[in-house]
RNA sequence: GGCCAGGUAGCUCAGCUGGUUAGAGCGGCGGUCUCAUAAUCCGCAGGUAGUCGGUUCGAGUCCGACCCUGGCCA
């Protein structure tokens, strides 16, 4: 009997779209989960919006929706982006649904009946004038540090301090502008503490997680485990605590326990499995694994272990961790524009190409994963299209050849069963890292399998002995179609769609890599003709991949303003150097050189000069530029400047900005303006 | 600050418990083929292994210090 397996992505959190580094954890889980299907275990894959918490709520109100509506909107998109990337769900639920609520209290009271519910009084911040409590994120005020402005009440943006909203001088509620009162309210904890053995002993497991992240879980050992507050004061989008007066659950009790609830709605979907419990009761014998971001770790091995724990319920067996997306090596940022949604992307490009990149990068560990789109074009063009796509349409396209009529022929061992068993012989590495998340070392034996497929042609130049010999070419032909045929199995779970599309133009059924287990030479039933070839995915060009990152940033989705609660803060470090660009990222800027006609201050502001340039255009444009502390107007009058003629006009102070002047320094006082020298207004900069 | 991870060719990474001239793919350069999506195939160039010190007959591989990068601190 096969084990049954249930494989989880962490839930996106209905407050946004989902993006590309959503895309690096949804793509592995799905190589994974198509891989052990293939394998012909019995495995559900299971996924599901997160949808309470403050962020939404607050989102839907300011857009005059009610919570739910707001959530099924995202519901809507995630679920078609997701379909689009190919991820194979078996089942993407909602946790803002009644067996997530079953769940919620079920696990509630078990916690509360095993002493593991605790109650304290604690001080909170609250906004008297919209009536709410308010999280860190949802209060602004003064960095006690460094003294900057309008930070949040946890940290500050700018010099990294972290503080308490006490300690945050002029703080103030986000939603109100109104000053904080603190007031008290009884919470209900989930006793970490007292599961601290428990969960020592969980980490120390070989192979429940990786050793890295388990190693710095320590640190809270070592600090001495705090209770966790689960409870938020109404109004909270969320569910209320049963036998409690306006007490909700935290977004973060019931997210997780939405793994349960997605479970319990696909076992009634399918009627695959009576319930939930099936899988989640501690008597199960199935085996969990639960994919997630390096960011949120300690809610899926610390809480929610022994939250399971102490409920009665099955541990994962294995959470696995995986790294980040940084775009062309940066953090993916919404002013450079490399922070790249799931649907512009879609827009643009084929999914199967990202599938294929991210599989050729990732790693069983959790470092991050660079997406550089000049590598993502070369990766892609030399390994997939190159070497697999080329392969496999060269041989088939000749095969299809009239002389040849599409047939096989019958096998020659002495021709090609050394070719066809030495790609054999690679199956069980490639299925040991398919099984381990170890997708790289994967693609990289499929790349070899291919190269050697590819060096078999150009051996036997079955172009060249076609012209005397056409059952010699058919014969070699055929042997590399063994290889093409085997592809169609070690590619699917990459880039199923393309393995499907190689399988019908072999005219077979679907290899699976149950089927390879104790395969032996011929694959192919030589009898069966093959189908109708044609090349299976073309070139990447540069221009087409440019484009990723020059689509508008999502300005016009309903996204919210205030961050929502799983987003990183910011990080900025010392001003990195940019990465590089392409040329084509600079061709778009377009560089004049003009003439000031006149200048003015700009009031109220110590910096800003309000320039009237002559761009040799028809009309001289208003210019508003940052270099009053460096030049009095009289001082520019006249002078020559380089203008980036092309920057999408912004109003600064009320004045409507049509343009930028170059200029070179350190800024402030020290800073001179660009000379293009003598050359008419309206000259091309180059 | 504490802790974690990592620093090997332009890029992405392999190198098991220390042992001959440090490897691969991509990119670059040169050549070849012309069936195929200007694809294939052959070859070449390129590395003071973050730095310094130590252990050892011998260290990329072990130990220490330091530097740098990324991350975590509920």
């Amino acid at each position: 009997m096969t084990t049954r397996t249930l494989v989880t992505c962490a839930l996106p959190y209905a407050n946004g779209p989902v993006h590309l580094g959503h895309m690096v954890e949804h793509v592995q889980t799905d190589l994974y989960v198509r891989y052990l299907r293939s394998r012909g275990d019995d495995v559900v894959f299971l996924c599901a919006d997160d949808t309470h918490g403050a962020p939404i709520e607050l989102n839907a109100l300011k857009q005059g929706v009610s919570p739910e509506e707001f959530v099924a909107r995202w519901a809507g998109e995630h679920q078609k982006d997701f379909a689009d990337f190919q991820i194979s769900f078996d089942h993407y639920g909602s946790t803002n649904s009644p067996e997530n609520r079953h769940y919620a209290e079920l696990i509630y009271g078990r916690a509360k009946a095993a002493g593991s519910i605790v109650r304290k009084d604690v001080e909170q911040p609250y906004d008297e004038k919209s009536k709410r409590w308010l999280s860190d994120r949802f209060i602004r005020g003064t960095c006690p540090n460094c003294g900057a402005p309008d930070q949040y009440g946890d940290a500050c943006e700018k010099c990294n301090a972290t503080y308490t909203p006490r300690e945050l001088k002029d703080a103030r509620s986000a939603i109100s502008g109104e000053p904080l009162t603190w007031k008290k309210s009884s919470h209900l904890f989930f006793a970490l503490s007292k599961h601290e053995a428990f969960l020592r002993a969980q980490l120390a497991k070989p192979g429940f997680t990786h050793p890295g992240p388990a190693a710095q879980l320590g640190q809270f050992f070592d600090k001495g485990l705090a209770d966790w507050d689960i409870t938020r004061d109404g109004p909270y989008f969320g569910f209320q605590i049963p036998g409690e007066d306006n007490k909700y659950f935290y977004v973060w009790l019931d997210a997780p326990i939405g793994y349960i609830a997605s479970c319990e709605q696909w076992a009634k979907k399918t009627g695959k499995a009576k319930d939930a419990l099936e899988y989640w009761d501690e008597s199960s014998n199935a085996r969990i694994v639960h994919v997630i971001g390096k960011d949120i770790v300690y809610f899926h091995c610390l809480f929610w272990p022994a939250v399971l724990h102490v409920a009665r319920l099955k541990l994962p067996e294995y959470v696995h961790i995986h790294g980040h997306l940084t775009v062309n090596g940066e953090k993916m940022s919404k002013s450079r524009g490399t922070f790249i949604n799931a649907r512009p992307y879609l827009d643009l490009l084929d999914p199967n190409y990202l599938r294929f990149y991210y599989a050729s990068l990732l790693g069983p560990g959790p470092e991050d994963l660079d997406f550089n789109l000049t590598e993502f074009r070369q990766r892609v063009n030399a390994e997939l299209v190159n070497n697999l796509g080329n392969l496999a349409n060269r041989t088939l396209s000749l095969l299809a050849r009239p002389e040849l009529g599409k047939k096989l022929a019958p096998p020659k061992p002495e021709l090609g069963k050394g070719l066809v068993e030495k790609a054999l012989a690679r199956v069980p590495e490639i299925a040991q890292a398919f099984g381990s998340f170890d997708h790289r070392t994967a693609v990289k034996a499929i790349l070899e399998v291919g190269y050697a497929a590819n060096q078999f042609l150009t051996q036997h130049e079955p172009w060249k002995t076609i012209k005397h010999d056409v059952e010699g070419a058919r014969a070699v032909l055929s042997e590399a179609a063994e290889v093409v045929y085997l592809l169609t199995a070690l590619l699917d779970p990459i880039v199923p769609q393309l393995a499907g599309k190689l399988t019908a133009q072999l005219g077979r059924a679907g290899l699976t890599f149950k089927a390879l287990d104790g395969a032996k030479y011929p694959l192919l039933d030589r009898a069966v003709a093959i189908g109708e070839p044609s090349p299976l995915i073309s070139r990447l060009e540069e221009a087409q991949v440019a484009r990723l990152i020059a689509a508008p940033p999502e300005a016009a989705k309903p996204a919210p303003a205030p961050q929502a609660k799983k987003e990183q803060k910011d990080a900025k470090g010392p001003a990195a150097p940019p990465a590089e660009i392409e040329y084509d990222d600079f061709a778009k800027v377009q560089l004049k050189a003009g003439k000031v006609l006149a200048a003015e201050k700009v009031e109220k502001a110590d910096k800003l000069l309000k320039l009237t340039i002559d761009l040799g255009e028809g009309a001289p444009r208003t210019i508003v530029s940052g270099i009053a502390e460096a030049y009095a107007p009289e001082a520019v009058t006249g002078k020559r400047v380089v203008v980036v003629a092309n920057l999408k006009p912004r109003p600064l102070r009320g004045i409507e900005s049509r343009g930028m002047i170059l200029t070179a320094g350190p800024g402030g006082k020290d800073l001179v303006l660009l000379d293009p020298g003598d050359v008419p207004p309206g000259s091309d900069v180059k």
